[in-house]
DNA sequence: AAAATTTATTTCATATAGTGAATCGTCATG
DNA sequence: CATGACGATTCACTATATGAAATAAATTTT
């Protein structure tokens, strides 16, 4: 069992997304989309392959179009994907935020190697996403894949011992009180190797969503 | 100089598609994600709503899966969009930079308020700049002004008590353990409450150079 | 190895998405 | 007001995705 799913899955969680899928007005993003061009449905026929009707469909939430029709509908309008799906981003540069999380409140995600503790989970749109994990692996192999995210992850060991493992390095002996600084698509991977499970404190950015 | 490319260009434009319409073997990729997670078909359906046959179709590209269902995955497996869609990296340009810092290693910067020790500062070109605090100071009036910074801070007591003082709130007692995340441009400063001083590891975004 | 159990696929009825044609609404023009 | 032109929606129908159950395949147990 990999640690990675969960863990992306937990970051994402952390930088603020919904982990229940919301609505997704995938009909008003496309009219929108539709209207900035200045296309008719037709035009959108013709680009796509999809019929009027269709369209006139998918645009008032009326059909959940299949896959591959969102296919056509990026393929032919040139856009990307997280572009139909994403809103225009409010942006607000809201000042003066604040998210406090007391010693053992945060949001647990456990798993059979890790068990992650997402801290401030309050606050949405971070730019760090910090965690708290206790390490259960005690050995690499319990892990089936590297664990791989984009971006960086800070980490300080805050109890026990653990051997870092990484994709491109020997394995790194860890005390309490050490810290290091990676790449973390790089794949990386941790066991404790101290009498009790050790602790550890990360803080990744999260994923990039341009 | 490549008559290829161009030849393809033209053939592309010629029939109006888009430069790769790439096969996108979501089925493919779902059963890697569910492979590499040790789940059951049963499982996922367990998680997503959906019906084991149906995933099973979808995983043998038998059926392009409504748009509903794949937001049933992407929630259920609480996963991103782009992660099931994108395969697993072929080529990550990846550094794999990495900066250890063992315990007491940092670069100091004492303060008459704090005393700081810069971790991981090997590395330029962070997203993020860690260190950890010794909180020298006992009173907020041993701060002339507040302290102040773009971007987004975290902080974790690891020893001792702090209070936090911040342009827009109340103070905030924080014991070892606890932990809060806030905008640094926000005013804030911390004073020590515990008989010794306490230390606090800190995270910030360095400076937006656009 | 056979039986039992668990997991994956296939079957089939039904629900829903996709299509072309008809309809409706709006706007412009005679 | 009628008429036509255009765009969007609705209708009737076909194609396909979905889910429950049956079947097959793989794995574990006896």
């Amino acid at each position: 069992m990999s640690g990675l799913t969960d863990h992306d899955a937990a970051l994402r969680i952390a930088s603020g997304r919904k982990p229940f899928v919301e609505p997704l007005r995938l009909g008003e993003r496309l009219k929108e989309i539709r209207l900035a061009n200045r296309w008719t449905l037709e035009d959108v026929s013709q680009r796509t392959g999809l019929a009027r009707s269709t369209l006139s469909k998918i645009e008032n939430d009326q059909i959940s179009p299949t896959f591959t029709a969102v296919q056509k509908l990026i393929g032919g309008l040139e856009i990307d994907l997280p572009q139909l799906l994403s809103p225009p981003k409010p942006q607000t540069h809201t000042l003066g935020r604040r998210d406090l999380t007391r010693k053992g409140d945060g949001q647990l995600h456990p798993t059979p190697t890790y068990e992650h503790e997402l801290l401030s989970c309050q606050l949405a749109q971070k730019r760090m996403i910090p965690f708290k994990t206790i390490v259960r692996a005690r050995d690499f192999g319990e892990f089936n894949e590297w664990v791989r995210h984009d971006g960086e992850e800070f980490l300080i060991v805050l109890d026990g011992s653990v051997l870092l493992y990484t994709e491109f390095y020997e394995p790194l002996r860890l005390e309490q009180g050490d810290s290091i600084y990676f790449d973390s698509d790089m794949g990386h991977a941790l066991v404790s190797v101290s009498d009790e499970d050790a602790t550890v404190l990360s803080v990744c950015t999260p994923n990039e969503t341009p």
